[in-house]
DNA sequence: ACGTAAGCGAGACGGTACGTCGCGTCTTACC
DNA sequence: GGTAAGACGCGACGTACCGTCTCGCTTACGT
């Protein structure tokens, strides 16, 4: 009745795999992700090597996984989120926003390697993805004339995505100045009015 | 007296250097950068790669002076550009912005590669702190209250340069749907309005 | 009153026991000795790996405990191999060299595999030490007059014992041309005529 | 005029060669063949680990050039062996025997590991090639019979060469007790005499 | 016949060696 | 002096086996 089988994992198995996770997030911290080897990993980890490759296939795959499980968790106290009630009435941040902020915040430092020159592309491509996901959910909500002149919604997406990592940026690379909250509020004005200001009048 | 020293380079090496220039390009844009080897690239060059060591010290440094070679002629380009006449006046997109955009359609895979996921961390830094700078020659010219409850003007800085790059990475990923003019002039518009937005007029 | 304790291996055991022996021999006459390993050979038994280590330290330990096995049947049926009456008299292959050649041939195709290059040295080292000593009991009975100058006694038993294996050798790699008998009945007047010849007379 | 373009290889990788060659034989004589690593041997040797793979594909690559190019050296010494003026007239040693038997006595505690249990069955089998190809260089000079019901000129062919090496074992394993010239007429006569007896007459 | 100790399956784990790849340095000869 | 050719040391990679070790399940045995 209690043990939930189906994740009831081998406790050696947590225990190793929380392991090698912690140890790729303070080795990334230290000497960038790509500067970080498989040994290096398991040794910080007191695993051996051949362990690490009975769980992941490489240092990627490791990150991968431990993004995957991360954003899992984001998703699922954001389920509270309601959409509808956010946007471009009352410029209150989105939950989901504070809890993803909250989230690099508990990071900061792996983000802030992550993120920068000594980070991982595709890590960064998929936060960039999971942050335009986010967007797209809230564009139908807008009205959207998209006549053929006029500013592309893609361009409009892409351009606000960006902005919003290059804010996040900003927040870990000055020691998280502000709170989630600050930065989420005046992160969604700006985006917000980004996204009104080209859709809804075209000046020109 | 003795042919202008500073670039009457060796033939040979400049032969040898475009060579392998050229061949990082195409083989970046085919497998990745971080997929390239020194060795391919020398292949692809048909060099010996211990040449290659004679220029360069490593694939890093390859692509930095192919970086610096070209952002300075885009610097120099950009010397007709006169600051003053151009920000919040009239929606003009300014010329170093155009000369940039027509620099990347010129090697549009190349960029489409290196932005994104199989591209290099520091190259993206590198093309964003560029944008960075020419937000920052900008700014002066605009008020800039920045009071304490306020959008810190950074935050901002971040914000948009990233943003400019977002803009640039859908451009490049539709192959290129629309003119070098017609993105600057959207890109500039929404950027001057987000600046002008924040540090302006505090809606609230 | 226990069963003969000895020999009462419980069931399960000797089936286990029995399996993996057989997937040994198949596998070996597959890929060789050095070439199966032990993982090959539980998966081909049907048995978990650990169970394999609950019998047999590895495949060295597997095998060996099947040659014993093996031999002391040979052994045993040899009991009424008398010694005395068969050699230099008549040339009468003895029957110990008959069951032995017999055995060899039940498992021809291992033996093929075993004494060959994909074979294992301690394994012909085994069959050879085996010979050996058949050859030694038969000494005595025979003249050795082993002056200094003459031909060693022991050299000449590894002679004939090394020529006993080749004569095996020819024997299985040729499909067995002849019967077990016939083999036995060249191969110990060759033998015979060698010893008789070097330690009777000496020619010169 | 001098520096014989076509062997003369790269100093450097002679010596690397050379130093490989010798740390494995010093090994192999120490821990057997099976129980030597490719790390034992450059370790030994001195030499980094791929720098053995960048001569060799693997130890047993190693050993086979090692034995080819001395074999090759033994067949050149022989170039002055005349068949045909040694068999069966006066039992003298041929000249090709005695000069493996010297090589064999050069290297004995390396033929005595290589041979035994702890050595390689390919290695053997290499070495009975050969002194089987000798002999039947040997036979076309004699008369062979091969009545089918006779004992089979191949059986007899095996028989002597594995007869060979049981001398040659005898000899490196009692640390030579006797000359190479003296082991060599014992061994010839020993197979001349069963080589005759067998296809000169048959008794029965 | 049946309860229990054994044998067994499943599989995590620490080790060690493998053969490959890429790096950056170096030497030697050629032009 | 620039280049080709290529040996070399270094060190990470991902794979393959090894032998050991729980931990539950099931099955043949002994009374």
């Amino acid at each position: 009745m209690m043990h939930n089988m189906e994740e009831a994992e081998d406790l050696r198995v947590r225990r190793t795999r929380k392991l090698l996770q912690e140890a790729m997030i303070e080795l990334t911290i230290e000497k960038g992700f790509a500067g970080t080897t498989v040994r290096d990993i398991t040794e910080r980890a007191m695993v051996n090597r051949s362990t690490f490759y009975r769980h992941f296939s490489d240092k990627y795959d490791l990150m991968d996984q431990f993004m995957h499980e991360t954003y899992q968790l984001i998703g699922d106290q954001e389920e509270s989120f309601q959409p509808g009630n956010e946007c471009h009435t009352e410029y209150k941040a989105p939950v989901g926003l504070v809890s993803l902020l909250k989230h690099v915040q508990t990071y900061s430092s792996f983000y802030r390697v992550m993120l920068g020159e000594k980070g991982d592309p595709s890590f960064t491509q998929k936060v960039l993805k999971y942050i335009e996901r986010r967007f797209r959910h809230l564009l139908p909500n807008m009205g959207l004339p998209n006549k053929p002149t006029t500013l592309p919604v893609d361009l409009l997406v892409s351009y606000v995505s960006h902005a919003g990592v290059g804010a996040i940026v900003w927040w870990i690379e000055n020691a998280q100045p502000c709170s989630p909250e600050q930065l989420a509020s005046w992160l969604s004005r700006l985006s917000m009015a980004d996204m009104n200001r080209a859709l809804g009048s075209e000046g020109e």
